[in-house]
DNA sequence: TTCCACTACTTAGCGGTACTATGTACTAGT
DNA sequence: ACTAGTACATAGTACCGCTAAGTAGTGGAA
């Protein structure tokens, strides 16, 4: 991965991950390969898997464990109440930095 | 400053502060009073002078010290050609993970 | 049956960046 | 003499993504 796209995944990640799960639960191996077929080809399973440890502590999803056909059990991700309003912020926070950068990029200093 | 727009700046208030600088050379309290002006109120001076120095150090920008009428001299910062084209590879960046959120954001599974 | 590939999760240690806090230094106004 | 504003510097901290390595289960190829 790029130097840059690193630095700058840091703070979006965990909200596009956020994103990922409004709607459908997934499990960790499945965010994975979700964000892979999104374009984050070089997105590290232990990036992922850290977040996820994370969000939970956070109490931003609730998960449940469920056995798998092929595998180890996955551990599935809901995200809560707690974690949509945490997806408001970070889509506000998201919208105030993109604004900004919009402008700077038309060359409005 | 909000956690999530502290981590969300980091690999974003570089290219910030690089397009800056396109045209317009200025120094470091000059850069922070434009950056708050901007909207980025709470960005700390410290961060902003550990910024440049990181810069000057990748060499993507130029040097010059000048006296000031009002206090210390100033370190004033001008853009280089390798600083353009890291601004370049910024806004490539930027733009794809724009894109890929702005997909995210407007339901795009 | 041994080996490999795929599925699925975990974790210790590292590097980079923004923040906190504090300090230095110069000028001008009260 | 004191304060506010200008201007820069830096040690220490926290957070987050990456690297690397591991564990565990299933199924197919050799």
């Amino acid at each position: 991965m790029g130097k840059q796209m690193t630095e700058m995944l840091k703070g979006t990640l965990e909200g596009i991950v956020l994103a990922l799960l409004t709607g459908s639960p997934a499990y960790g191996y499945e965010i994975t390969t979700l964000l892979r077929a999104q374009g984050f080809t070089e997105i590290a399973e232990g990036t992922v898997y850290a977040l996820l440890v994370r969000i939970e502590q956070k109490g931003l999803v609730d998960v449940e464990k469920r056995p798998s056909e092929k595998g180890p059990p996955r551990k599935v991700y809901t995200l809560n109440s707690l974690g949509e309003k945490e997806l408001d912020e970070f889509w506000n926070t998201w919208s105030f930095l993109s604004e900004r950068l919009e402008q700077l990029r038309t060359g409005g200093k």
